[in-house]
Order: C-alpha cells, then sequence, then structure tokens
RNA sequence: GUCCUGUUCGUCUAGUGGCCUAGGACACCGGCCUUUCACGCCGGUAACACGGGUUCGAUUCCCGUACGGGACGCCA
C-alpha cells in the first residue's frame, strides 16, 4: 500500500511557522517514501473558517514550494459524509443523541474542577430512556467505559491511555455541522490516509479518533506526533502567541529554501550536515529520525542559514526577489534584470536578507546619497581628503573604457601623485560614492556605478567638503 | 487538579553501556586575511537536571524527584 499523508490545516488566520514545519515533515517524509501528499482544510468551524485564510494559507505553501499532490479539499464539502456516519453509529448503538445545554455542561465541569476532577461530560444521555423528539440536541459517541487504547506512533512510540480517561465526544453539534474528530476520522478513511503526522497537541485526539475508525469498522491508519515548536520563552508557538505568518518572512528578505532547510533542522539531523537542498531533505529525511522534544525557535541560526542560501543561489535566481525588495524601498523604476544579475555577485556574501541586500544595494540606484552617514562623513572626510578626491576625479575623467584594470590604474597614479595609501583614499572615496563607510571593493564599486555617477558624486563630494571645511 | 509527554553547551543537535577527559553548528570572544564591510580560515569559553538503583563500567537501561511542555470545548 503506498503511503499517503495529509496536511490538515484550520482556515482561521495565516499559515504560521509551526504549520509550516508540519507540512514541510509531511511533505518530506512522504516524498522520501515516493506516497502522496494531500492537502485537506478543516473547515468545519463555520464561524471561523474564512476564504481569505484559505488563500493566505494555500499562498505560503506555494511560496515554501510544498503543494500538495491531491487537494486542496474542503471539509465543508463533506457535511453528508459525517452526518451519515454518524447516523450509523447511533443506528449501531455507538452514538447517541444528547439535549444537555451549554449552562449544564459548564456547571459540570466546575464542580468536576472543585473536586479536583478532570473536567469531563458524565455521560447521563447515554442510557436515557425517554426520546428527545424534536427538541435541539448533539450526537455524542459512546466511548467504551473500560479497557485500554494503545498506538505504535511512529515517533512518540508506544502510547496507551486507558479509555476511562476519555468522555463521550460531541460528534454533531447541535446545528447539524461535525466536530473536529468526527469529520478527520471520516476524511481519513475516505481519503486513504495510511500515516497521521501532526502536531504533539494532538494526541490526545488520537484515542477518540482510533474509537471512531474501530466503530466504524475501518482500518486505522499509523500515527506520528511531532514535537511541536516553541518560542523564546519555552511556549508552544500559535497564532496567538509569537508566532508569524509564513509570508512574514518573505517580507523580511529569507529566502524560502533557506527557511525549509532552517525548519527541517528543527528535531532532525543528518551527520553534521546544516545546509540542505530541498532534493536533499527528499531524499534523507524520515520521521523516524526526528528528536522528540520541543524546539525553540532561533533567528540568529535562521539567518546564518538564509546567508548560505543567498550566497549559494545563482544570481539571476535572486533577481526577482532582489528587485521586489528595492521596490519596496523606493526605487522606481526597478533596475533591469541584467543589471541586477550583474551587480549581485558582490552583495551576496555581504547580506543575510535579501531585505538587507536592497538596503546595501540601493546607493546604486538613487541620485545622490547625500547626506552622508554623519559618523563615516565625519571620520573619513577631512579637509585633507579634498585634494586627492579631486585628482583622482581628473584621472578618472582620462580613463576611456571603465574597465576594472583601468580604474585600478587610475586609482593608482592618484594614490602615487599624493603620496597616500589605499585607505586614504578609499574610505573618503567610499563615502562619497555611497554615503557610508562599508560596501563592496572601492574598484569594483566604481565599476558598478558606472562613470557618469562616479563623477558627479565625487564632484558632489568636493562641493561637500569646500562647503565644510 | 487529572492524563500524556519531554529533559546533552544560551540555542539546534551527535551520541543507543566502554571509541566521551562528550563531537558538530548558530550565537559570543580572540586571531588571520584585508582599502572598508562582509565572506572565508584558525583558535577559545560553554552542556549530560537531581537522587537512587542495575552493571566490572552509565550521557546511554530501570525507578523516583524536580522543572518544562501538551491536552482536558457544540476550536481545530
Amino acid at each position: 500500500m503506498t503511503l499517503r499523508t495529509r496536511f490538515a490545516p484550520s482556515p482561521t488566520g495565516f499559515l504560521h511557522i509551526g504549520g509550516a514545519r508540519t507540512a514541510l515533515f509531511c511533505r518530506l517524509h512522504t516524498r522520501r517514501h515516493g506516497g502522496v501528499f494531500v492537502l485537506r482544510i478543516e473547515d468545519t468551524d463555520q464561524e471561523r473558517s474564512t476564504p481569505e485564510a484559505v488563500e493566505v494559507i494555500l499562498e505560503g505553501l506555494r511560496w515554501l514550494g510544498l503543494d500538495p499532490d491531491e487537494g486542496p479539499f474542503f471539509q465543508s464539502d463533506n457535511t453528508e459524509l459525517y452526518r451519515a456516519a454518524a447516523r450509523r453509529m447511533v443506528e449501531e448503538g455507538s452514538a447517541y443523541p444528547c439535549d444537555c445545554s451549554r449552562e449544564t455542561l459548564d456547571e459540570m465541569r466546575e464542580q468536576q474542577r472543585l473536586r479536583g476532577e478532570k473536567p469531563r461530560y458524565d455521560g447521563r444521555c447515554r442510557n436515557r430512556t425517554t426520546p428527545i423528539g424534536d427538541q435541539p440536541h448533539v450526537i455524542r459517541f459512546k466511548t467504551p467505559p473500560a479497557g485500554e487504547t494503545v498506538w505504535e506512533d511512529k515517533i512518540q512510540g508506544t502510547i496507551l491511555i486507558d479509555n476511562a480517561e476519555l468522555d463521550d465526544l460531541i460528534l454533531i453539534r447541535s446545528d447539524g455541522s461535525p466536530t473536529y474528530n468526527l469529520a478527520v476520522a471520516v476524511d481519513d478513511h475516505h481519503m486513504g490516509i495510511t500515516l497521521v503526522l501532526r502536531g504533539e497537541d494532538h494526541v490526545s485526539n488520537t484515542p477518540r479518533q482510533i474509537h471512531i475508525f474501530r466503530a466504524l469498522g475501518w482500518e486505522v491508519p499509523e500515527y506520528a506526533h511531532m514535537p511541536l515548536l516553541h518560542g523564546a520563552d519555552g511556549a508552544k508557538l500559535s497564532k496567538r502567541h509569537g508566532a508569524v505568518s509564513v509570508l512574514q518572512y518573505r517580507e523580511e528578505g529569507f529566502l524560502p529554501t533557506a527557511l525549509n532547510n532552517y525548519l527541517a533542522r528543527l528535531g532532525w539531523s543528518h551527520g553534521e550536515q546544516e545546509i540542505f537542498t530541498m532534493v536533499e531533505l527528499e531524499t534523507w529525511f524520515d520521521i523516524g529520525d526526528l528528536g522528540r522534544s520541543a524546539a525553540i525557535f532561533d533567528q540568529n541560526k535562521l539567518l546564518w542559514i538564509n546567508g548560505h542560501h543567498i550566497r549559494a543561489a545563482a544570481p539571476p535566481q535572486l533577481v526577482p526577489e532582489l528587485a521586489r525588495q528595492l521596490g519596496r524601498l523606493g526605487i522606481d523604476p526597478v533596475p533591469a534584470p541584467e543589471r541586477l544579475a550583474a551587480i549581485l555577485p558582490e552583495f551576496q556574501p555581504r547580506a543575510a536578507t535579501m531585505v538587507e541586500m536592497a538596503q546595501k544595494c540601493r546607493f546604486l540606484f538613487v541620485d545622490s546619497v547625500l547626506p552622508y552617514e554623519e559618523k563615516a562623513a565625519r571620520k573619513h572626510l577631512t579637509a585633507a581628503a579634498l585634494d586627492p578626491l579631486l585628482g583622482l576625479a581628473r584621472h578618472l575623467e582620462g580613463v576611456a573604457d571603465w574597465s576594472p584594470p583601468s580604474i585600478e590604474a587610475a586609482f593608482q597614479q592618484t594614490l602615487q601623485a599624493f603620496g597616500l595609501a589605499m585607505g586614504q583614499l578609499a574610505q573618503p572615496l567610499r563615502v562619497v560614492l555611497t554615503g557610508s563607510a562599508a560596501s563592496p571593493g572601492i574598484i569594483e564599486t566604481l565599476h558598478m556605478l558606472g562613470r557618469e555617477q562616479t563623477l558627479r558624486r565625487l564632484h558632489e563630494g568636493a562641493e561637500y567638503l569646500q562647503q565644510r571645511h
């Protein structure tokens, strides 16, 4: 039987980093074993599910390159399937109607809590003899009162739960809609899911779902519960707690391959390798190699991995994202792709994110870099810098082809003429050309900037110096 | 509170009874390279939660304690 897994987010908000990791693990594990990766949208909560959230989740998955092999399927399309399953269970005696009010239930739980018991439904409607009729009611599952439920979790190992710990969960709400546990079991069966891979926070739902499978006479799938992702405070990452949308990472200049690489390394390792391509992950990743404890998200390491992927990328691959980020910085029009591809190699080793890269190469695409960075100007734009800069301008005006060797020659001639060391000319020049004291190599910087802009900024700098000193 | 579950450097991890005076990576600190900033290279600080067993020998196995996390909805 071929492996079939599913990623089943509920569309009640953005796709956060924890959800993305679950999707990634499903995808990688499935690919590794030649299976099928299914996407199912769990929108049985009509109150909170929105089409916008569905769109955002799909976009997040698309950006990460985690498109499903099948789906997306929507649970809201299967309502009749769930109702039929519930009806059958009532007929066969494994489920029953219950008309206890929410107030009754609240009070019940409150009392139990006071007595130090686990809050749970006490099953008072289980054996009722009077028919409910048209009264609003829910359908509850008749949980086996004794015995234990055990499964061999592919990540956690053997998990054994005493059935006495479980209460009679609701299958169908009073408005006729199915609840999570029913919908999941029915869909996992009908979609032929063989491995349910999800977060550890679902462990307690597993025995309930296994019971439903058994009541319906279906084969129970395998389960694997992966450790959760925690925030810096050590608590579970969730939409209400610290987790941001994966699309936010795109805005901040992270590459999808880097994010996948980092997420995969959280809880999993392969020898002493840190950097992985998607293909490598798909050939080596296996949930059997996952650790069992939660991991804390570390932005620093993500930055390092991102920088690595930026450096390893072929320039043309980065062009669209650099263009987008420059646009966000107000560069209009955005430079031509060929131009960006040409300058990219100089900036790849100098940026941990695409946002940082856009900021660092911005000086190439503006009309003027004034005002200069204050600290840089104070340190390097002294009165002594004026004459050498003007001298360099004269030498540069004689350069016809603007090739790096020619620029270098003009630069060396100026150095000799004024008896200066490299840094004494390079630093003031850098400030005048880029506005800051840090940039790619000075010859490369002149070359990238072009003859016209270089000379213009040289004179602009000379003017600044004359006014200041 | 009850049930489930976890615990190796600050963080991610290697480690499945002797190869561990515990390895790698990020971060941090030094140094080298260098026209600046990066990249790269070299080096350093830093961890087996605690207590009992089992064993010739425990980071590794068992029990307990502590601390952490998850679950306990007509949410998923």
